[in-house]
DNA sequence: ATAAAGTGCAACTTTTTAGTTGCATAATGA
DNA sequence: TCATTATGCAACTAAAAAGTTGCACTTTAT
């Protein structure tokens, strides 16, 4: 385990995003997500009218993307009302943004590398 | 199964990207796209070098990132290096932002909604 | 009052994922 | 040449995730 190149800092931050990402890593939680992201919110009832699954199941995925921060759930009589959340979308959106600024300016350096070594 | 609520077109593009997310999804991956995001490509050996696990495991997630178009590999020599690659990235973020301004362009509609009520 | 709708909990099965080990092979350096 | 480095493949174990079923409970509508 040499220790020699420079390790970055995820684990620190990065375990965060990972479970975000995780997330919205199932096609049936994305398409709950996407779905969410006009505002309305909605009942498992009818989440789960559109999706070819059990109740149970759909109740599972809104509780694994409650507790990544992308949905809200509150309570309404006897139905759960689950909620778009933008807030950890937002933080998504800032580390990719991160991450691509990193490349992008590591593609300028490599640039300017090869420019200086042509002159 | 009643279909009277609009379905969104999730799947017909949803699942490619829930298969990147999940990718992304890994914190051991997240750290490896992460690191790479310097433009530098590695050799499987460098990359588990810092990690906490056997090579062979290094070598499965590198091939999940890969075949979610997230890294490249290419064969020099007798190593076998992976670099960044940022054309899913970019699709990523694109999405992101449109989720993002679907959600925005709701809270507009609500905020003129009540507005009107108001007057 | 009572049936129906919406949900929650718990136990369970099935499938996927993460990670390991052992061995074989190609390329490199002394 | 021969040891070393870097990798690939296959079989395996262990753990997590996805999904199901059955039953109980609360809220709503008739």
């Amino acid at each position: 385990m040499s220790k020699t190149e420079n390790i970055p800092d995820i684990g620190k931050h990065g375990d965060d995003f990972s479970a975000m990402f995780a997330a919205l890593g199932d096609p049936t939680r994305l398409a709950i997500f996407d779905r969410l992201a006009d505002g309305r919110p909605r009942s498992i009832s009818t989440l789960s009218d559109d999706a070819d699954m059990t109740r149970q199941a759909v109740t599972k995925h809104l509780r694994v993307l409650e507790a990544a921060g992308l949905v809200q759930n509150h309570r309404v009589g006897r139905e759960s009302q689950y909620a778009f959340c933008p807030d950890q979308l937002a933080q998504a959106r800032a580390y990719l943004d991160q991450v691509a600024g990193r490349w992008e300016s590591a593609l300028m350096r490599l640039k300017s590398f090869v420019e200086d070594d042509e002159e």
